[in-house]
DNA sequence: AAAACCACTTGACAATGTCAAGATGTCTTG
DNA sequence: CAAGACATCTTGACATTGTCAAGTGGTTTT
């Protein structure tokens, strides 16, 4: 009994095995939290020996780099397809930056914790992070152009506050047990998107 | 050797066991995370054995449940706090809310952390958090007490998700690293305030 | 004096992250 | 076309971890 896969060693495959590694931890990851990802239980679930993840990843902080990145690079694409939607481009953004952390819990939860995946020592990571950044620069700057250069910093960092706030408390729950459980979420980020800084005033196209 | 603690098991040296486990604990968590944070590491630096702090807390999932609730109890009275300063409220607010987490870093972490803490199970964690989350509604009703009622919560989770999400961005780094190395966090918050929702139209008192 | 309890301890177990050392196939180079 | 290099895994081993079980020795209650 030589192996078990049904493929045997061949470039298609080696992307499966990868592929079903990150699938793997990701589906943990957005279930029952990062924590609970462990090298041999992706392993496991890929149907591949316990060390074959470390060929790809390195290590267990490998796998949540990974994750990071494709994670900053697919939030990037989401965002900037939003900058370009006709109407309010904030409330477009705001929207957009939620739904992306609904719908990638996974990515989202481990995008920024700094802790478990210490992006910095990985180079692709880091610059696709910096990526996502500056596509929330170019937002500032279609929202408020003509702020006091000095503190050109201030506008971004509230509106990211705001919206990196209101998906982390979505997606791990505190906020939604507090309200009614017929709230409905798109019309809440609506709301939030009005009373906030997330609202574009007479920049619409 | 029957014994290697210097006091022997009295009233006062078991409180102490237990303050020991939680100051550990939250030493590793504001240093390394809350991933770094084991039952063996937390016990030896208390000087116990390894089951220690079973007793104590049940399982890891308790030490997380009590700094979570200790998290939430002074949160609270510092939030009430600064409820009760003169000048604006919100901006008031926001520095306490987010100097709270700079100051607190380990308890942060910790207190909305559902995939690590299970804090439903607790019954008093989970009563400290609706405490801290009723001071909140407090300030909305003080920002704004003629809102529309059937809207009355969008103010709160403006309010909560700026400045959790500023708290978050500013602990765990990712915002400070992509801002000038001289920036001033205070500073830096007051602008916030100023530009979002976190500032109060004519409630000064 | 006996029973119950508190605040621990030692011992054991399966599971985990990771190092080391193969195995087996493909690809490259002389 | 043989020989090495390389990619993609595998099996084996080890220390460390969370947690169950079963003491141990004082204090408190009955």
């Amino acid at each position: 009994m030589a192996r078990q896969r049904s493929t045997p060693v061949t470039p298609e495959a080696s992307v499966d095995v990868r592929r079903a590694v990150l699938d793997g931890a990701l589906d943990i990851i957005a279930t029952e939290g990062a924590e609970a990802v462990s090298m041999r239980e992706v392993a496991r679930r890929a149907g591949v020996s316990h060390q074959a993840p470390y060929h790809y990843f390195g290590d267990r902080a490998g796998i949540f780099a990974a994750i990071s990145e494709e994670g900053f690079r697919s939030f990037t694409e989401a965002f900037r397809r939003a900058l370009d939607e006709p109407g309010d481009i904030a409330a477009n953004c705001l929207h957009a930056y939620v739904l992306f952390a609904m719908n990638h819990k996974g990515h989202y939860r481990v995008m920024f914790r700094s802790d478990i995946c210490g992006i910095s020592t990985h180079e692709s990571t880091t610059s696709a992070a910096d990526e996502a950044f500056l596509s929330l620069l170019d937002l500032a700057e279609a929202v408020d152009p003509q702020r006091d250069p000095s503190d050109a910093m201030a506008l971004p960092v509230a509106l990211w506050a705001q919206a990196h706030g209101l998906a982390t408390l979505i997606i791990d729950s505190p906020l939604l047990d507090k309200l009614p459980p017929e709230t409905d979420v798109p019309e809440l980020i609506s709301k939030v998107s009005h009373l906030s800084t997330w609202r574009t005033y007479g920049n619409q196209h």
